[in-house]
DNA sequence: ACCTGAACACCGTTCAAGT
DNA sequence: ACCTGAACACCGTTCAAGT
C-alpha cells in the first residue's frame, strides 16, 4: 500500500482550503491534524505551491466524476441540470464550507500559477458539462448554450457564497428556487 | 481639518480588501502606501479587527448611496434594474477586484464577529433595495420579489467571482447576458 | 522510504514608550 | 494628539540526523 499519509494530507488540505482559502492553507495547522510533523509533509508536497495545486487538481477531478455519473450522453439531461445545484450544496451541508474554486477565485492575485491552472480547469470543466446537458435538453446551438452555462455556474456558485455569509443553508435553496421561477434552471 | 491619515488608511485598506481579502489586510504594505509605520495605524484603527469593521461599514454605506442614486421610489425602475449588474462591474474595471463583501463572505469563517456584522450588512441593503426596485417594476407581492431579490443578488456576485478567476471582465458581461436571455433579470 | 528537531529569514500584531 | 521601536507569535522552508 502506498502512502495513505500523503492522502490523509490532501484530504485535510482540501477540507481546510474549502473554509479557510489557500492563504489560510498552513502546514503546521494540517500536521496536527494528521499526526505528524509539519516538515513531515514537504516530504510528500514539497512546497505550498505544490500542495495547492494538487489539492485543486484532485479537486475538479472529483467534480468531473460526481458530474459524469450525474449525466453522460444518458436520458434524462434535464433531470441532470435540475441536480447540479445540489452538488454545490454538498459543501455547505459540510460545515459550511464552500466550493475550494470559488474561495481560490476570490484569492486570485495571490495564487500561485500552477494552482490558477488547476482552478480554471475546475471552471473548464463545469462549463462544458452544462453546456452539453444544456444542448441535449434544449437542442439550442453552442453558443446560447455557452452562454447559459456561464449563467448558471455564476449563479449556483454566487448562490453558495452568500449563503456561507449568513452560515444559513436556507438561503442558498431560496437563491436557487428563484432562478428556477425566473426560468434560469428548469423546474 | 481631522485625520487625514485615517481616511488616507481607509481607502488604501478598501483596495487591498477587494484584492487579497481580510486575511490578506496586512498593516505594514498599508503604511508603506500611506507613507507611516505600521504601528502608527494602530492609532488610528486599534485592532484589524477595527479596522476590518470600519472599511466594511464604509463600504456598504458608499454602496447604500451608490444604490439610492440609481433609483428610490423615482420612475423607471426597470432601468435601475438593468444598471444594477454595472455597479459590480466596476470592481472589475479597477484592477479586476471584487465586491468587498463577496471576498468577506468566502473568509467567513476567519471573520471576528464585529466584521461578520458589516458583511451582512451590504447583503442586507442590497437584498432591500432589489426587492424595493422589483416590487415597483413588477407588482408582484413581497415574498417573490424576495426570492428574486435574493437569485438577482447572488447570481451577480457570481458572474463577478467566475470573471475574476479569469482576470477577463468578457466572462463577466457573457453571465450578465444569460441572466437577461434566461430571464432573471429584464432585457 | 519516511519522519523530525532545530534553525532560518520573514512578516503581521501589539504595546509601552517616545515626542 | 500622534507616532515608533522592539518584542512577540507565527509562517514556509531547509537540512542534517534519525528510524
Amino acid at each position: 500500500m502506498s502512502s495513505n499519509v500523503r492522502e490523509d494530507i490532501m484530504a485535510a488540505a482540501r477540507r481546510a482550503a474549502q473554509a479557510h482559502g489557500y492563504t489560510g492553507l498552513n502546514f503546521r495547522e494540517l500536521a496536527a491534524e494528521i499526526g505528524i510533523k509539519s516538515a513531515s509533509i514537504h516530504y510528500h508536497l514539497p512546497t505550498k505551491t505544490d500542495l495547492g495545486a494538487a489539492v485543486a487538481k484532485r479537486y475538479w477531478e472529483d467534480s468531473q466524476a460526481v458530474l459524469d455519473s450525474l449525466w453522460n450522453d444518458g436520458a434524462d439531461p434535464a433531470g441532470a441540470l435540475r441536480a447540479y445545484p445540489g452538488t454545490f450544496r454538498q459543501s455547505l451541508e459540510n460545515g459550511n464550507r464552500i466550493c475550494l474554486c470559488s474561495f481560490m477565485s476570490a484569492e486570485y492575485d495571490d495564487l500561485p500559477d500552477p494552482v490558477r491552472t488547476e482552478v480554471s480547469a475546475f471552471a473548464e470543466i463545469n462549463l462544458a458539462w452544462l453546456a452539453r446537458v444544456l444542448a441535449a435538453a434544449t437542442g439550442q446551438d453552442a453558443a446560447a448554450c455557452g452562454r447559459r452555462a456561464s449563467a448558471i455556474f455564476a449563479a449556483v456558485a454566487g448562490a453558495q457564497l452568500m449563503a456561507r455569509s449568513r452560515a444559513d443553508i436556507a438561503l442558498f435553496d431560496g437563491a436557487i428556487e428563484g432562478y428556477r421561477e425566473a426560468g434560469l434552471l428548469p423546474a
